[in-house]
DNA sequence: AACAATTTCGAAACCGGTTTCGAAATGATC
DNA sequence: GATCATTTCGAAACCGGTTTCGAAATTGTT
């Protein structure tokens, strides 16, 4: 067979083997012509950009990303560090969170890079080895604490990124939150209407700006109650269904227990439940309990869980807005924006079964 | 001021803003002699090396990743797309999935790049564009159907990826599973030897291979104890909670109902047993429930779910193992790897209230 | 000391794009 | 038809690295 010279001109059938030069080649310009006539350049005639345009369609040309990148000077790429996780329950949050981020970075045709964090290495490394290697462009940061390094560090290096929580630095980076403050006051105004009067608290650690938050909604409302604070009421607990069942036995092995319960997040709640299982308290009839998160699972166990639920798209999506804006221009002034909880009764909570509200009038 | 020279040279206090070009320059070498002395060449006096990297450490040089990717070739990144999640019910799963594959991925210098299904468009779509913009190496698939689209294109275009969980077309890729099969015959096993006979079965979509292995092994295992095998005892279910309680009712508003029902999955127990306590069952005593996934959250409810449990952090570094494998040499055999899921006993399961195993000897 | 072998580094091409600049081609004006 | 403005494209530099190749410098050999 005669095969010096190869058949009619080969159909490309696997994708991503066009390079620009190919197409500028075959189309007997220059490659520069050909990514003006794509990126939508002014100096290039109406026809060369329709025949450019169709030659790459019919090519399947799709200009590679990193190429791209390198010479305009972005990575098109945020970061995002998942915290260390020893099996942390209920994590739900945090796939959804991560969905909704990534979904709302592809529509400004950015990328999500997820890493994880090495719990044997400050945390700060994660972000200081993806900032120096310039692998993203800025960084989308949960779950903080009030004083944080990986906050404290991205401001030192002018490094845009945006929080979902306030800092102690919050006036000087743009953030989101979930007002928990007003969402405690709303929770505990609901458990007050329904006569209750004393009421126990489960918070987080104290790192955790949110749970402080949280903890200052709920003084603030009994406050405006007139009803006393009770310091043996507030627990301390640490975020986990564990952490959960430590506090709410200090809190129902007390001579007069409270009658309501409201907890830092789900997984405390759910923690809470058990003990009080298994200290013998009926919840709601005994025992009112509220949650924080609004994880789906709440709705699946006995009795369903109350709890204060927001909206993990709306988040992500508005983190993003924030960010976007900031890399647009740096130098913009810091904003924030603030979202609300809702109530979500589903059953775990109820009139304490004897209602002596003496103080009620008082206030409302 | 006499301000027409600098003072002494000038720290750079912002990382990464320090170039190849600037460090041979400093040092009066070429950018390839510099390049050569970082990544070990050998014909690099021993001298220079150390000169280089000395002003390497000390300018704080990182190499900027994007042009080290395009000069090699490769983009040291792998995607992951996260299915479509209509606010499904313990998707802890997906986090810690993520959370382990992406530690795997960094322990050879790989990124993971995580992204969102829109479920406007086809399941493919994500991959497609993946690959044509050449931004990943490799894809970590989950959740894989019998028919799986995503496995189709990607072989088709000889595109590296590694699964969780088996196809139809399993032996032309490599895949990482639980052997469901072998999980759901311990956990009947166990149920029979509690004195059960009449066992339900809530399975998985059609579509869902592993749920069918499931229910593979379940059978298998009635099969082998000559327990008689009772359609009506087996009922489709989607993976959900929902799915769930609607399976629970069909199976426990039967005139002789089951004293046993293994589930697909964790979130579909969680549905059954939310049916079962509406119905007026009592868990365990008048009705077992097992559960698949070990999803964490299982121990805090009442009673704590009976489950077959796996390592996350295992299937995600094995399958890491897989892809790298593969990566490296795309020409190697196929192959794969099936770990075991343990029954973990929590409470959810019993002997059935009145035990008439007659058939029994039969077999034990 | 002359020549070969080896070590060490510079020069330049390359990865696949984007963007600036200027020259050629075209069109408009008088 | 000459002059000037405008449109359109090519040429080349650039992004920040890696890698190949060959020349210079050094070392070794006789």
């Amino acid at each position: 067979m005669n095969d010096v010279k190869a058949g009619p001109e080969e159909e490309w059938v696997k994708s991503g083997e066009v390079r620009i030069s190919d197409l500028a080649a075959e189309l007997g310009l220059t490659k520069g012509t050909v990514s003006r006539a794509l990126n939508g350049y002014e100096d290039i005639s109406k026809k060369t950009r329709k025949r450019v345009m169709e030659a790459a369609t019919k090519r399947g040309y799709v200009p590679t990303t990193q190429a791209r990148r390198l010479a305009m000077g972005l990575t098109e790429t945020i970061g995002l560090v998942l915290p260390p996780m020893p099996s942390q329950p209920v994590n739900t949050f945090v796939s959804e969170f991560i969905n909704s981020v990534s979904a709302a970075l592809h529509l400004h045709g950015y990328d999500l890079l997820v890493h994880s964090a090495n719990s044997e290495e400050s945390e700060v490394e994660p972000y200081r080895r993806l900032v120096q290697s310039r692998k993203v462009d800025g960084f989308i940061i949960f779950r903080t604490n009030e004083k944080d390094p990986r906050v404290n560090y991205l401001l030192n290096e002018g490094f845009p990124f945006v929080t979902h929580g306030r800092t102690a630095r919050m006036a000087e980076h743009d953030w989101f939150d979930i007002d928990g403050e007003k969402a405690f006051r709303d929770a505990t105004s609901h458990l007050i209407k329904q006569g209750h009067q004393r009421i126990g608290f489960v918070g987080g650690g104290k790192e955790f700006f949110s749970a402080q938050l949280r903890l200052k909604g709920f003084r603030a409302m009994l406050e405006e109650c007139c009803l006393e604070k009770v310091p043996s009421l507030e627990q301390p607990g640490d975020l986990t269904g564990q952490g959960g069942e430590i506090a709410a036995q200090n809190l129902l092995k007390q001579t007069r227990p409270p009658t309501a319960i409201l907890c830092a997040n789900d997984a405390t709640a759910l923690g809470v439940m058990k003990a009080a299982r298994e200290l013998g308290f009926n919840i709601p009839e005994e025992l009112s309990v509220i949650g924080y998160d609004g994880i789906a699972l709440g709705a699946y166990i006995d009795p369903p869980l109350t709890t204060l639920t927001f909206s993990i798209e709306e988040s992500g999506k508005e983190m993003v807005n924030l960010l976007m804006r900031r890399l647009k221009n740096p130098d913009l002034p810091v904003i924030s924006k603030l979202a609300s909880a809702i109530l979500k009764l589903r059953g775990s909570e109820g009139p304490p079964s004897s209602i002596q509200n003496k103080n009620m009038e008082n206030c409302l």
